[in-house]
DNA sequence: TTACATACTTAGATTATTCTAACAAATTTG
DNA sequence: CAAATTTGTTAGAATAATCTAAGTATGTAA
């Protein structure tokens, strides 16, 4: 079984490799704040169990098994922050440092309890997916809001980032997963967008956040 | 802070000190299951950090720092072990093993909220006092139903042992926290006693189970 | 294609928590 | 009280996870 630490590992070789394709040593050691001698060691380790392949100077890959093994981390992660949003009264903005913790408790009866008091949810509260029972996670094709066309009408289904300070800075605008967006038009210079929706008729989005907003064409 | 080590040691030696006065080097090593050496290091260590005195040979001493220290992570234990039962359905038998793990969980928020969500209880699922934010606990005065008379009637209304075998026997016989006993006779070779409650007019229960049931006479 | 920068590895050390072996103090018992 | 037993301590080592310093491989760029 793996320790905690492993299991950090895992679920950041995970997202990395969902994110970026390859992940190399440097980005495994930055994502968790350790240094490169450290990922380097650990990478070996995971190796002995089975859940990476790794090659001097390549990039590191999970094993199947090692999806897994992160895959079930994550649902754990990701079943807590909807536990803690929907049952328990926390802010989208408030579950992610409680999550850390919990996703490494063992306790099987108490996630299959989660999930059944949730009516067994398939995203989090930053639409985030949840992974099943076997570790299987669904891919949804969203767009960020980036990307989209002025006049387009969008709903906001997810987030890329989802720290304290950004969804501090969405619940400051009202910004919920659900909204009808109404793209008005995008700043040439900047790649700033004017947006408007419920309450909001005319919102200024700068390109980071843009990029940060993933959307589904209405 | 204390790591998770540290107030497995802080708890432990509470609870010996509440159960026996003096806790020794080896009572703390058996009740951990750890090594002598080990027990006799840590406590070194906790003293170097203030949560207890000790003296070489002597009994080991939780300070006012340490006792409260301890109350809080026992705290935490307890309600949990409440919100497990009352708010996801666990038997009180299931529920030590998680909340072993989730004790040492570091955010206030989140037992602040079970807490509310529980109505701010005062015990636990085995009837075991829950202490305050503050590190207060109060002090119940339950006898084991081995010291009752015969004819009395009592309320049984807490455990002192909470080991699943001993939950899952008292299961069996539909024994429950609040249940009215009444106490038929006692066998004066071997101390068990005949009582009755319920649907259960006769169960005989074994001196060992009697000095694990606390009960109030009525 | 040599040279520089970046990425990676190895070596060696540190901290927390644990152990066993060996010895010493304290307590119990004949 | 002396011997035996129990309890406690010290010393030394192991493992997991981390670090810094120093050297090596890879890839880019002049």
């Amino acid at each position: 079984m793996a320790s905690s630490t492993e299991e950090n590992y895992l679920k950041s070789l995970f997202n990395l490799a969902n994110e970026q394709g390859e992940v190399s040593i440097s980005d495994l050691a930055q994502n968790l704040h350790v240094s490169m001698p450290t990922a380097n060691s650990m990478v070996k380790n995971l190796q002995k169990q089975g859940w990476v392949v790794y090659e001097k100077y390549k990039p590191v890959v999970l094993t199947k098994e090692g999806k897994k093994a992160a895959a079930l981390v994550i649902r754990k992660h990701r079943l807590t922050e909807m536990f803690l949003v929907k049952k328990m009264g926390f802010g989208w903005e408030e579950v992610h440092e409680v999550a850390e913790q919990i996703e490494h408790i063992h306790a099987p009866k108490f996630f299959e309890r989660m999930d059944e008091m949730l009516g067994f949810p398939t995203i989090d509260p930053h639409g985030s997916p949840i992974p099943d029972a076997q570790g299987r996670m669904q891919e949804f094709s969203y767009q960020p809001l980036s990307a989209c066309k002025v006049d387009q009408e969008v709903q906001l289904t997810a987030l890329t980032n989802s720290s304290t300070e950004f969804l501090e800075f969405l619940n400051g605008r009202s910004l919920k997963l659900g909204l009808h967006l109404k793209i008005h038009s995008r700043e040439a210079y900047d790649q700033s967008m004017i947006i408007s929706y419920e309450n909001h008729p005319s919102e200024t989005l700068s390109e980071k956040v843009c990029e940060r907003l993933l959307v589904r064409v209405i």
